[in-house]
DNA sequence: GTCTATAGCATGATAGAC
DNA sequence: GTCTATCATGCTATAGAC
């Protein structure tokens, strides 16, 4: 179960170093630094420029000499942790992938009760989200021109997370906890309130509106469209 | 009121080419093409084109001979109908916040039932943006690199349909036929379940969703949530 | 009104000094 | 391991022929 906002933090310790030192070891062949200190430095930098860049301008239209003057390294630098400009979209990708889809089944699989399952999935994902804002903002924008691979790798994630939704309405419906004629498309209205978490950031930011209260929100605007008796 | 869609798109008579006459009459200064018919004719192709490239590739990946290759015109015959690159950009948002913004309230503004008023909202915006899915996605998407001037444009025609949805909800509340606590965030996710119509267009396609049936779950789920005695 | 040809420049990528 | 210097490429934008 998650408790709160800060513990389930503290259980993913999903601290930017912690991240990158993974990401380091799965791409070992690609990075050319073997000071695994060093490397992970800089990778945190390069990350976080990168994904701040993208989220202004856009991944294409961000040029390598302007990440390379945010992240304080030369081309030259740069070029020893990727061989070129998509290798960046692959590591960036990769590691969030890996982590939301392991997340969410990890949080929901050992629950019983379709509500507290659905409750917990948006909460986990919303929590995630918090957490990873500018990656999961950018994998959302550039989906769309990455190589076929790679963007039909991004589309089964996402489809991945709509069917865990999709499936703990079914089992809701199956045991009479729902009821709701089009199940698919409540998980994805589901989705798309989730989506606008990460994507309109700082819209909800203004409103002062924190991760906990919006999960809050968004189940309760779910579960009582997919009550069988609405408070009799 | 909205009858179907159908009628719907033919009260708004949203054929390409009038648009692009219009865009034309409003951009004479810079369109150096005096003939209307040609001028109006190559607009729609240029318009088209840009929407279709940049949905795969992103506006700033697409170049200026991928542009016009795909439209059928010269690098140089398309100098004819922008300065640069950036003029592109203001043709085509230009246009669209107009419509949107004056769509909307024309089908709003002479409902008095908050309940009816809020529906229409809805499906008119749906039906709007099922009309013009290619300006709405590129809208979304380009907002974020575009320059000052215009990215705040784009983020106040938003914030202004968010504050029309709120609107209709707080008269509702005043009249007792919606109870909620928090207005806003019922705005906020009405926006995005509509924004998720034109941003995973081809997901909905595959499940064999229409405009009307959408505006109609959307409004259900809505409608139960901000119903103060669920059917007692 | 549209074309072809090309100037001028910024970019991704590399090679070699430190 | 990181830097500076440089190359080749592909881009936007223009000039002049038709």
């Amino acid at each position: 179960m998650i408790a709160d906002f800060a513990s389930f933090k503290s259980d993913l310790s999903l601290s930017k170093r912690q991240i990158c030192r993974e990401l380091y070891h799965q791409n070992r062949d690609l990075i050319r630094v073997r000071n695994e200190d060093i490397a992970v430095g800089n990778l945190v930098r390069i990350i976080d420029s990168t994904l701040k860049l993208a989220a202004s301008k856009g991944f294409h239209a961000m040029s390598l000499r302007d990440l390379s003057a945010d992240c304080r390294l030369s081309i030259g630098g740069l070029y020893a942790y990727i061989r070129n400009k998509d290798d960046l979209l692959h590591l960036i990708q990769a590691h969030g992938f890996m982590l939301t889809r392991r997340t969410l089944l990890a949080y929901t699989q050992d629950i019983a009760c379709p509500r507290a399952k659905l409750r917990t999935a948006i909460k986990a994902h919303i929590f995630l989200s918090e957490l990873m804002q500018p990656w999961f903002y950018f994998s959302f924008m550039e989906t769309k021109s990455l190589p076929d691979v790679h963007k039909k790798q991004a589309i089964d994630v996402e489809l991945e997370i709509e069917d865990i939704l999709f499936g703990i309405i079914q089992e809701g419906i199956a045991q009479d906890v729902f009821a709701v004629e089009q199940p698919r498309l409540v998980a994805s209205s589901c989705k798309a309130m989730m989506q606008d978490w990460y994507l309109k950031r700082h819209k909800y930011a203004r409103q002062q509106v924190k991760a906990t209260q919006y999960a809050t929100f968004v189940s309760d605007v779910l579960e009582r469209y997919l009550h069988p008796t609405p408070k009799l």
